[in-house]
DNA sequence: GTCTATATAAGGATAGAC
DNA sequence: GTCTATCCTTATATAGAC
């Protein structure tokens, strides 16, 4: 399985995308105005053209890239015969919550300020996110054909595993009371107990 | 005052708040403009201030009406010795569901427009939603003293309880799959199963 | 690549007529 | 209470010097 980590090899334009993702998840994209990412950057806000194209094109490679993400762990999880459709619940929950916890910034703002994507790429990004959603669905009702989980209708509970992760957002901010590896274990186990077949 | 009704006995000034409710939602609180919240009410931009002091008041007024709905709910669950805490967190879930299901707008909108509210009433409003986590682990505490529940974390439970039901926002979209019904029940089902005691 | 200067549009809010 | 007109600030983005 993929590891996170941050690069450190990161271009200028890469070092620009990651200051305007946590202005962006601080302040929201609307609010955030190239002169607050200039000053992050630390350039006058006209020399961030140089780098990109537009204040919109940094929302769109911040969503994507992070979609995309889920969508290649999806990939593989479709054509591994080898784990249960539990396990492979349970795989994309740990990488949900995994990603909560290491990229804050990305999922809040894939999250939260995707619907100003311009168009086609907000229509583009709903129809992937749709599309997301049923992929779980399915793993999630081969699992009860096959009598390996029960108890549930698979579309409440993908909306249950994709939202119970958002409250990470506030774990980060008093870290001291649980450990990511603690918190991932309650989520874990908590959403899984109520799926489980008995 | 003149009190202008219209249809369901709201003051213009309730109709104007429920208007700007659902432009904060769909564009958020930093991207709708007066002119847009006028046109939304039939007016032109400066007729609004006839009614309201500013764009900032507005959303006070959602966040905190919403937010004191759910302290009262506490406040009376506190004082009633007829349940068990794992009756009163099932409460407290339902109530959240309903509330998504009914008022998608104030949900919304005071989850993730609220980081716009300024001060003193952005410190205050954060400070409530720390007390009312607070509040809840406490009954969950004292679940787990009492044996009626177990097998998690109260911070980790409250997190997952205040999120998991988020994804009712999508829900919104496409009714026609589960009726709010049978999603509330699904919902509880799976969150009180991952809790309960055995 | 970065700067200063600026074009052009839109924002919240107010003044004063009616 | 609502309107028209407008003030003042801020926004994204571009032009052109260095």
């Amino acid at each position: 399985m993929a590891r996170i980590q941050n690069n450190k090899n990161e271009t200028r334009k890469e070092f620009i995308t990651s200051a305007a993702a946590r202005l962006f998840r601080e302040k929201g994209f609307s609010a955030t105005g190239m002169r607050d990412l200039a000053g992050e950057v630390g350039v006058e806000a006209a020399s961030l053209y140089n780098h990109i194209r537009s204040k919109a094109e940094l929302l769109q490679e911040i969503c994507f890239r992070t979609a995309n993400q889920f969508s290649a762990q999806l990939n593989e999880l479709e054509l591994d015969n080898s784990q249960t459709s539990l396990q492979k619940v349970e795989a994309i929950l740990r990488h949900h919550i995994q990603w909560w916890v290491a990229k804050p910034d990305d999922m809040l703002v894939t999250n939260n300020e995707s619907k100003y994507l311009q168009e086609p790429y907000l229509s583009t990004f709903m129809n992937e996110r749709r599309l997301y959603v049923r992929r779980i669905e399915a793993i999630m009702e081969d699992g009860i054909r096959k009598g390996q989980l029960s108890g549930i209708q698979p579309y409440s509970a993908v909306l249950t595993l994709l939202s119970m992760v958002r409250g990470i957002e506030f774990w980060h901010r008093t870290k001291k009371n649980i450990s990511a590896e603690a918190l991932e274990e309650n989520m874990v186990k908590h959403f899984i107990d109520g799926l489980r077949q008995r």
